[in-house]
RNA sequence: GGCGGCAUAGCCAAGUGGUAAGGCAGAGGUCUGCAAAACCUUUAUCUCCAGUUCAAAUCUGGAUGCCGCCUCCA
């Protein structure tokens, strides 16, 4: 039995039920050039579209997701005037392209893990499809639909009528040439699908073609490796919205020129990570990566969890302030649920009208009323299912979670069952995943310390014997000591907590900060 | 120059006609030598102006501000 789960078309710009032609669920979706880190705006949309694949699966449908890895360089324009960002970056680094685009693959699947965001069924690459570029272009060739200039293979969109309907496009408002050089270009939107390699240096990529040696277009990658490896038309075709007015309308036209099928059935683009200043650019030197959130605090977790306060079609603000809030909710949510016991629950206050209405409810071995949980999941997976709105979905997680009429047992099966869409790792222990925890006992004081990645020896023992001391003083009731420890402790931006099984935790923000103020070297 | 979007509490935000979800932060209380944690309680009339309507954050018109796309970009 399938749920039913509306989506937001782009094409037909209004939401409707989603209906896939095909079995397995196709989906494909663009994905990183790497010649860079991925900052967490473009994560954003790796972690929507996950949402998006694990939302259909959670309604019942099997899925094939393929996610692409441009790992050919581009010119930034179709003129030759355009520097090539793979190129380019090789040359920053003092590496070949090949060993630049292995570099930030591998740290792109990284960080898509750290994530949770759920492997693709293929990540293909682009340079390991160029035979089927060719024959695409070939094709578009032997259908009439493209030209020749003296860099490159152009598709000529004056061929395909249909080419401003996607984005809407006003084509008598295009100005030629406002922003990019036409180069020898017949009409403004016309665009490359195979360049001549240029003069002058070598390329370090380039190929054989029927028409010269040179690098296959942006655009055409995406046509060759979907028409590759699923089904036409596809499902779903995901990407970020700036996609929307040339990426996608040309992958569109050169592909339905070339089969003369329908593309794509429905479109979902996904909004901006924003700054206070505009959107977070790679070529604009202000953007965060995930590495940088983790330094001040946030984990990839705590990140996918601020992604989402806003829906996807939302342009998200940014703010190291709203992810550390994100970040304290998701270790709220994971210290709620981890304080489940077995029948009892949290806030047993609030059962007063949780009476009478579950009993009806098939009762599984582990004392689980099923329906109870389905009742909680019916919230959770209708804002899901509204075009994945995930503000929604995670009211009513919390709501859930205070549900007086649910046993604890039973609220940890619900969030068991949203984890399922968030990828949150609820049931892990907070703070479980990225910390490291050393506990030893100092002076017969038990002194715990949590602290983010390596924890240097010298400051290790400084805040062992000062918590330990801090201890001792309060056993002599010398607060005066005990305090001045505290301040001490706060000054280098470790917290102190004392548990009720009498250990001491410290939990150490910035570990430079911390031993230069406990003055035990840097 | 063309096209599009947004404006809701300290912050991030949901909400498309029926009287403002949720998170974080804050405040008060219980508890604690102090602190932390935990628990309880609590915090807005939706940028401005003018309309439509019995009823508007939600519709219309206008103003102001911010942002995006039209170029590689999530």
């Amino acid at each position: 039995m399938k749920r039913d789960i509306s989506l937001y078309d782009t094409a037909a710009a209004k939401k409707s039920k989603f209906a896939p032609q095909n079995d397995p669920v196709a989906i494909y979706c663009c994905g990183p050039t790497v010649y860079n880190y991925a900052h967490i705006g473009n994560l954003r949309t790796y972690i929507f579209e996950d949402v998006l694949k694990r939302a259909l699966v959670a309604c019942g449908y099997a899925v094939r997701h393929v996610v692409n890895i441009t790992d050919v360089g581009h010119l930034v324009s179709d003129g030759d005037t355009g520097e090539d960002k793979m190129e380019k970056g090789a040359a920053r680094e003092g590496k070949s392209v090949w060993e630049i685009a292995a570099y930030y693959t591998e740290k792109f699947m990284a960080d898509a893990a750290s994530l949770n965001i759920l492997p693709p069924n293929l990540w293909p690459k682009a340079t390991e499809h160029i035979p089927q570029m060719i024959a695409l272009v070939k094709t578009l060739e032997e259908n009439g639909f493209t030209y020749r200039t003296s860099d490159g293979i152009y598709f000529d969109t004056a061929r395909f009528p249909a080419y401003c309907d996607f984005a809407r496009i006003d084509p008598q408002s295009l100005r030629a040439g406002e922003r990019v050089d036409m180069g020898e270009k017949r009409g403004v939107t016309d665009f490359a699908l195979w360049k001549f390699s240029p003069k002058g240096p070598k390329r370090q990529m380039e190929w054989e073609s029927p028409w010269g040696v040179g690098f296959p277009g942006w655009h055409i990658e995406c046509s060759a490796m979907s028409l590759a490896h699923l089904p036409q038309p596809l499902d779903i075709h995901c990407g970020g919205m700036d996609h929307i007015r040339v990426h996608h309308t040309n992958e569109i036209a050169q592909t339905e020129a070339a089969t003369g099928k329908k593309f794509a059935n429905v479109w979902l683009h996904g909004e901006f990570l924003v700054l206070d200043k505009g959107k977070m650019a790679k070529s604009g030197g202000n953007f965060v990566t995930l590495d940088t959130l983790k330094e001040r605090g946030v984990s990839p977790l705590g990140y996918r969890m601020f992604c989402y306060t806003a829906h996807y079609r939302s342009p998200l603000t940014f703010s190291f302030e709203g992810a550390a809030a994100a970040e304290q909710g998701l270790a709220n949510l994971r210290k709620i649920i981890s304080s489940l016991d077995k029948d009892g629950g949290v806030g047993e206050a609030g059962n007063i009208n949780g009476v009478g209405n579950v009993n009806a409810g098939d009762v599984n071995a582990n004392n689980i009323n099923t329906n109870a949980v389905n009742k909680a999941l019916e919230p959770f997976m209708a804002a899901v299912c509204d075009d994945l709105n995930m503000p929604r979905a995670m009211a009513a997680l919390w709501d859930g979670l205070r549900d007086g009429a649910m046993s604890g047992a039973e609220k940890r099966a619900f969030a068991e069952e949203a984890d399922n869409v968030l990828g949150l790792d609820l049931l892990k222990a907070p703070g479980e995943d990225h910390r490291i925890v050393v506990a030893e006992e100092v002076d017969g004081y038990k002194v715990s310390i949590i602290i983010d990645g390596r924890l240097p020896s010298p400051l290790k023992s400084a805040v062992m014997e000062k918590a330990a001391l801090r201890k001792k003083s309060r056993a002599d009731r010398d607060f005066q000591t005990a305090d001045q420890i505290r301040n001490q402790f706060a000054e280098a931006g470790v917290a102190l907590k004392d548990l009720p099984d009498g250990s001491t935790e410290c939990t150490i923000g910035d570990p430079a900060r911390a031993a230069v103020a406990l003055g035990c070297g840097a």
